[in-house]
DNA sequence: GCGTGTGGTTTTAATTTGAAACCGGACCCC
DNA sequence: GGGGTCCGGTTTCAAATTAAAACCACACGC
């Protein structure tokens, strides 16, 4: 049952994320889970999709531990979807593909929601690289090193 | 042909960009790109995965912009894929997924590839969120806002 | 001409996705 | 207690996507 990543790049720190959060529709729930969506129906509502994949992604997100049930506060019946310590720690990611998407899917001219302040409203600063001391990164400053590898095998 | 996105939300900054590299391969072959792979079949080879569809992801990286065909340099008679601007706009994002990765996918002491500093080896700081007066922020510091709206509806 | 390496396309089967129907508990109303 | 409704799913089934494997084409070396 559990999905399982099958090239042979299984270890590495790109990989394993996507093996949770790579289609489609998880990291729109995420996403909507950030803005204070908490149950079922509204993420159904929300997105649009079907009731049967939405269970899917949300029983794959929990077992995952990114997101996790809880039962309501307010005495309905039902369990409240909330993100835990590593579904939050998702916020830089989203913010990095949402500056990305506006930044190049959007004329320059064209109207769509920004993610600002909430102190006063500006726009965030563009996410920037920086190394450990302080230099701003790019692409091409960086590289990526195979730990010490005490196992014998090394991936990428 | 062109695959669309189909729910409500498909004017949103998140939603747009997970339309071209939101499934499980894109953002691998990207991440590739960025590591100097440029043949179809050093991609084929390092990802593992069936050469049709690696061909369908290059063809639909390329018909988004993300990457491009050119030439090669060594006269060999076929074409190399490299990243355009739009593709290198992801490293940020890239480098989020992985640093996602490496905090909650891999145990304390579980040996996996770093991305480290080109000039001096070491990890790369962890990416922060920053307000325009270079305030830190978090998630619960930030507010998803609509334009102005000159066009009557307002996406969320 | 023949084998080989590269870069695909085609064919076919397996898996995933999606729409819609169905189901069951809680609550409401009488 | 008997309907009816809302919510949160599961089941069913068709359609789309993905994957594996076979096939093909071109350039090259010999």
């Amino acid at each position: 049952m559990a999905k399982r990543v099958s090239h042979k790049d299984s270890g590495c720190g790109v990989a394993r994320p996507l093996d949770a959060i790579g289609d489609r529709w998880s990291l729109l729930i995420v996403r909507d889970a950030f803005d204070g969506l908490r149950r079922f129906g509204e993420f159904q509502k929300d997105l649009g999709l079907a009731k049967n994949i939405l269970a899917a992604r949300l029983r794959n997100l929990v077992a995952h531990g990114i997101m996790d049930t809880i039962p309501t506060s307010d005495g309905s019946p039902y369990q409240e979807y909330v993100l835990t310590e590593k579904g939050r720690g998702l916020f830089p990611l989203l913010v990095a593909l949402r500056q990305w998407g506006e930044d190049f899917f959007f004329e320059p001219n064209e109207a769509h929601v920004l993610l600002v302040d909430r102190k006063n409203g500006l726009p965030l600063r563009k996410l920037e690289l920086r190394a450990q001391d302080g230099r701003i990164l790019g692409a091409e400053d960086t590289i990526v090193r195979s730990p010490p590898d005490s196992t014998g095998n090394a991936w990428r």
